[in-house]
DNA sequence: CTGAAAGCGCTTACAG
DNA sequence: CTGAAAGCGCTTACAG
């Protein structure tokens, strides 16, 4: 059987095609009689709209599109299922792109949505070279999360003002020998951001070590790449104290540690950063810092409608949450 | 700027717009001066198809719906990378929709579909009512993946037949007295095929025990829920092994054992399900069954577009495999 | 190999 | 409050 079209419905319902529409779109003054009529005949039938008559009429498709690292982390996948959720209560249907990271995967993505004419887009996380979403936010609404472009509105974290804190309850919690520990940061700008909290702090205190390892392996396999640095490198330092960029290293640390023979958090102390699930389940439960990703995809979702409504926009940034767990005994008092 | 048509094209190529099309869609025999006047004049123009235009004229809409309980899932999130991964290698796109178990959201989410006149449809996982999907089934294309639905083409896992030899290896390394602890079924039948697996074991073993414990709750937030069941229950039980559904609950079984004192593996082995990449570092590590969202998810998407293609399409089973690690010592050779 | 024309399903000024 | 008509950007028989 043929879906059923506007005229279908016209014709069961004695009108024009015109009055369905203003039926179904519900936005001018219909007399209620032929509204139920109309109504009637579109329940009848299971009349079902179809999107892209619409999209190619009003030249707007409620669409858009979610450019992502990969859909698979924990943080962004996240984040997928929260915009998914805000954009379907507000009638949006989403597409995803995964840029792996990688300029051309990336572009040919955004050639995808581009190609479906989403009404706007939203950049979450990456470090890739700003310039393709420098160029796109000339053409169509852009919000980026995690990230900063350029002239492009965003929602971020205060990575900075965060580590700077975590680092100072550190201190004040008796620790003098630190290591930070994180992937290289390339064009992350909360890794960059991070880093430069630590250091905001550590630069305060001549009485403390500052060790540093950014490596650009930690992109890849962070539980593997971590659990290997630790062996090899981490356990002859012995620092009192590491401070990670992310959780999952945080518990290579811990996993290396306990092989090691190296107690945690008795004589190296370890955080983390994102609060993953995991984090509270491992043994020592992982002192970390937490990043409300349904926020930030409200918050994103919220200002790219507005954008797309051309309404006045701003950026924002959203507060991080120290949590205080076993694998780093933060003295109270000291946040 | 407006965005530029076929139509542009055809004025500068100086060609009408038939060829224009011919020539971009690249199915007919366009002569090779021809191809190129246009070809170039696409580019200078940055022309871009409108897919909205190509849907409604060709009643097509190269998309196809993803329904699966939540995107932000491990085992899930994977499959969503696979499938996005592979329809945009085919020219495909894809639009997510989270059912939460639930048969409103799901339905409302079907709805999102039809509307958006997706070719075909993937139903992964998920355990509510299957009459939706059987009644879509008429409509449109759809395959389901890890369940089966009736007349559906479907691609599973071997559920029963791996537990069974779970079951058994266990048996075989010298322990007697088992736990099965895991979700209530619902309609979930890959949790049910486990459970039956279990059983085709364990009911040849006459000086085998076998308790059993299926939690609704568990459906929830498995790390804490199996946390708490091993706190107030099987602590007092104390089996010998616990064979879990998920890695999640047997994560949750290790750390409440290590909070309880009791030591895993030496006075309670317990094995997981999904191979999640924490399960390798968790400590002890996660002995499992690693499940191939990549696989799941390329067959369901092949099958899929036979289908959609009209082509002869039929269900198929992948198989697991079982991963030895430390928290359940099956012995050498009884696998 | 190429063009003129019809039509996919919808919405929206325009006229009444 | 309602209808006839035009048009969104494309593709594809049809004719040459």
């Amino acid at each position: 059987m043929r879906k059923a079209t506007i005229k279908d419905v016209a014709k069961i319902a004695g009108v024009s095609t015109s009055t369905v529409s203003r039926v179904l779109s519900g936005n001018t003054s219909i007399s209620i009689a032929t509204a139920e009529k109309v109504r009637y005949a579109a329940e009848k039938l299971g009349y079902i709209p179809n999107t892209a008559a619409r999209c190619l009429r009003c030249d707007k498709s409620k669409s858009i599109g979610v450019v992502l690292p990969d859909i698979s982390g924990e943080f962004y996948s996240l984040c997928a299922s929260s915009i998914l959720k805000y954009a379907h209560s507000a009638g949006y249907t989403v597409l995803f792109i995964e840029s792996g990271n990688d300029l051309s995967s990336e572009t040919e993505g955004v050639n995808i949505l581009l190609q479906h004419g989403v009404d706007g887009m939203i950049f979450i996380g990456g470090g890739i070279d700003a310039s393709l979403i420098q160029e796109i936010s000339k053409e169509v609404s852009v919000v980026t999360g995690d990230r900063k472009v350029k002239n492009v509105p965003s929602v971020t974290f205060n990575n900075r003002v965060t580590v700077k804190k975590l680092t100072q309850s550190l201190y004040k919690s008796g620790f003098r020998k630190f290591l930070y520990l994180g992937e290289s940061f390339n064009s992350f700008d909360n890794l960059s951001d991070r880093y430069a909290g630590f250091n905001d702090a550590i630069n305060n205190y001549h009485d403390a070590t500052a060790i540093t390892i950014l490596e650009d392996s930690l992109h890849g396999d962070k539980l593997s790449v971590s659990f290997e640095l630790f062996e090899n490198k981490i356990s002859e330092i012995m620092p009192e104290v590491i401070i990670t960029s992310n959780d999952l290293i945080a518990q290579g640390i811990i996993s290396a540690s306990y092989k090691c023979g190296i107690k945690i958090p008795e004589q190296i102390a370890v955080t983390g950063f994102d609060d993953m699930t995991s984090s509270a389940y491992y043994t020592p439960s992982v002192t970390t810092v937490r990043q409300d990703a349904d926020k930030l995809s409200k918050i994103c979702f919220n200002t790219l409608i507005d954008m797309i409504e051309n309404k006045p926009v701003s950026s924002s940034e959203i507060n991080q949450e120290i949590i205080i767990r076993e694998s780093a005994d933060i003295k109270e008092g000291t946040l």
